[in-house]
DNA sequence: CCACATGTTCATTT
DNA sequence: AAAATGAACATGTG
């Protein structure tokens, strides 16, 4: 689940739940999770300290952490105080399963997007707050990761990834395009070419713009181009809008057709599915070419 | 038992 | 060099 809207939801989340309260235990459950660092090295870094920001790059997410008694940004550039202190960043990839949830006086649980009802399993890696909030990071497939980082910038340049699907602009979209060799959907997935679309969110847009995934993506017209860029970004901002709760997604979206008896909203006929880049890849043969 | 699942990375082939 | 392909990773579900 977690592509692009999905990490935005727990970045959101994260923001709400989880900044400027003093972190006061970590636990980890499953040190394989964890990229380069290990349990003691994550006490280190974060006991003591809070969360004081997010920022995410497609579907990586960044939180940066800092001491309890480091106030805003702006407020320090109005009273023109020390920089603050470089305490790094704490990073999550979500993998194909990963989610956050947080629960404070045993009873409440929120989660990160609309599950109501998610077991408290297959948490990895949780953070105990000054104010008696748990915020959990799960991830049942362990393809996910959790780690630290000095430097936000160079850790989104380590993993090459491109502009961000939900902001980027019409010129460099079309542009990455226009010089990519190969097909659509392969390019659409390419996290170097955009970051954030999964498999699940590139099938929409194509579907949504009447494009075949197997197209050559430099072989499209300016207007298809242009309508694809639209479709991307409109996708996702939508989902976004609905916090990623697939359930209030427009009844014309594709998506809610992902299973063996898949037929078009749009005309009723059945979907083709077929690998492309090796992905499962749902489409419509008739309104999509 | 088998096939398949939303992601990324790596080796191999074209 | 770029792009495609397939495997691997770990775990659960149908």
């Amino acid at each position: 689940m977690p592509e692009l809207p999905e990490v935005e939801t727990f970045r959101r989340f994260t923001e709400r739940y989880a900044l400027h309260v003093p972190v006061t235990d970590v636990r980890v459950f499953k040190p394989k999770i964890l990229e380069n660092t290990t349990e003691l090295a994550l006490e280190q870094a974060l006991i003591g300290r809070c969360l004081l920001e997010t920022r995410r790059v497609g579907k990586h997410l960044l939180v940066r952490i800092g001491s309890p008694s480091e106030i805003a940004s702006s407020e320090m550039k109005s009273r023109e105080m020390a920089p603050p202190l470089d305490l790094g960043w704490l990073f999550l990839h979500f993998g194909m399963t990963g989610f956050l949830s947080y629960e404070r006086d045993g009873q409440s649980v929120v989660n990160a997007y609309g599950n109501p009802a998610l077991p408290n399993a297959h948490i990895r890696v949780q953070l105990a707050l000054a104010d008696g909030g748990l915020f959990n990071f799960h991830e049942q497939r362990m393809f996910g990761k959790l780690g630290l980082t000095t430097d936000a910038a160079a850790y989104f340049q380590a993993r090459k990834l491109g502009p961000d699907a939900l902001t980027v602009d019409r010129e460099t979209f079309v542009a990455a395009l226009q010089k990519r060799k190969g097909q659509l959907k392969p390019a659409l997935m390419d996290q170097s070419l955009v970051a954030g679309v999964g498999n699940v969110y590139a099938d929409e847009a194509l579907y949504q713009c009447g494009l075949h995934p197997g197209r050559q993506a430099s072989g499209l017209s300016a207007k298809e181009v242009t309508a694809l860029h639209q479709q991307v970004v409109d996708v996702l901002q939508r989902t976004v809008a609905v916090a990623a709760d697939r359930d209030q997604l427009p009844a014309h979206y594709m998506l809610h057709q992902r299973h063996p008896k898949a037929v078009c909203p749009s005309g009723g006929h059945p979907l083709s599915i077929a690998s492309f880049g090796g992905r499962t890849t749902y489409f419509c043969p008739v309104c999509q070419s």
